[in-house]
DNA sequence: CTTACTATTGAAAACTATAATCATTTAGGA
DNA sequence: TCCTAAATGATTATAGTTTTCAATAGTAAG
């Protein structure tokens, strides 16, 4: 799972960086208006954390760009000030929720973790798909009621199949998403092939398949 | 925690080691009735997993046994004849759980985590000692609600002097809960040191404390 | 059918985290 | 005081994970 932080105080953004890259997510930042838009242009994220006063514009600003676009990730506000205004203002503009600043950092995670379990699952504790199912609080997955033992990327590669499941997943997107953005202009997919076969070797006994699209990325297809 | 299954035939013997040493539980096993009741006169386990059939005797005799001796592991019946009257006769004697074979692999971690659970937190999903909070589920620790992170054995000598609050632990005791007899006749205890000193590191802001025991082992205090 | 590119595979290497060992210092109890 | 236990920092070993590499197989287009 991919977040961006948007936010322009060095300690805080390091402390919310550490704080969710503990939990295993992939972290990006932006500290200012711009370099935040220009990434969201570019990636995109599974929930985004935004702070509301930035140094060169308003963050609600950004919102709004961001929900013309109509993309739809997350999206969290953080704000300094508790104003009932701005929280009403971020909500009718499709935030997902509203955290005021100073906030305990396992507020943060717990914040985080509702978003995208609402967004991807709605509420569901687990999730299922064919004979797999998947238990994203303990990162467990089972096959048939059996325990599947997955390593980080294996995991986060068939998280993020399956929550794009049946659509067509870019090598790109995975690369992005599974191991962010330094390697964007990778000259090779080596390590997306390697993850992959292992992965699918794993999968053996269930009854979900990552198919191959020749040239351009994976699709997870439930075998019926 | 350390568990030790009774249990005759192989093929089902090395399925249940294999399912629970994953779950990164120490495991020992005994094959007959006499092995069995030399290895729980000897050493102590968190919970048994008895089968009633057993080529030199009755498994329930030895729950007698084990119950009379004073003992208070916690203990499953596995029976391959799934009869109402051997099911009340072991939890008359003490059993905390009975499973009827055939069982699935996963159901058998289930109860296993369920009587461990009940033993030593009454059903609660955390446990809450000083600042500090466990939850076995995903074994993560929180002081302060921040996270805490333990590793393997960090987090099972943690957990071995919490079920043991304020009372003394040998280091023997703790050799064994953590690392499985194997390691009975050590001749140092540098590893314990090692980790203890690791561990002493991490908590320091908790406000539990781990106390030495000169000459003995160590004991668990809560600072007030 | 041939060619150029893409994907799969197994094995090796590099890297990371964890655990155990060792040498030294500090402290406890008779 | 002396002997042993415990604590500590540094080092080494081990295990697990991830990436790289080299060889092979498959695909689409001309």
């Amino acid at each position: 799972m991919k977040l961006l932080i948007i936010e322009d105080e060095p300690e805080m953004l390091e402390n919310m960086r550490q704080t969710l890259e503990r939990q295993h997510y992939i972290v990006e930042t932006a500290t200012d208006y711009s370099a935040a838009l220009h990434k969201i242009g570019v990636y995109d994220y599974d929930c985004i954390l935004l702070d509301i006063t930035l140094p060169d514009g308003n963050g609600l600003e950004l919102l709004k760009t961001l929900k013309a676009s109509g993309k739809d990730e997350g999206v969290i506000i953080v704000s300094a000030k508790d104003s009932l205004d701005d929280k009403l203002a971020g909500l009718n503009l499709g935030a997902d929720d509203y955290l005021p600043k100073p906030f305990h950092m396992s507020e943060l995670h717990a914040r985080v973790k509702a978003v995208l379990r609402r967004r991807h699952f709605d509420g569901n504790p687990h999730i299922s798909i064919g004979n797999v199912s998947i238990f994203p609080e303990t990162r467990e997955v089972m096959v048939e009621n059996q325990p599947l033992v997955l390593n980080r990327k294996e995991y986060d590669i068939l998280m993020y199949l399956i929550t794009n499941k049946k659509r067509l997943v870019t090598k790109t997107a995975l690369a992005e998403h599974v191991w962010g953005d330094h390697i964007d202009q990778a000259d090779s997919f080596d390590f997306i092939y390697s993850q992959i076969k292992n992965l699918r070797k794993k999968l053996e006994h269930a009854t979900i398949t990552i198919e191959a699209v020749y040239g351009v990325g994976y699709k997870l297809e439930v075998i019926s």
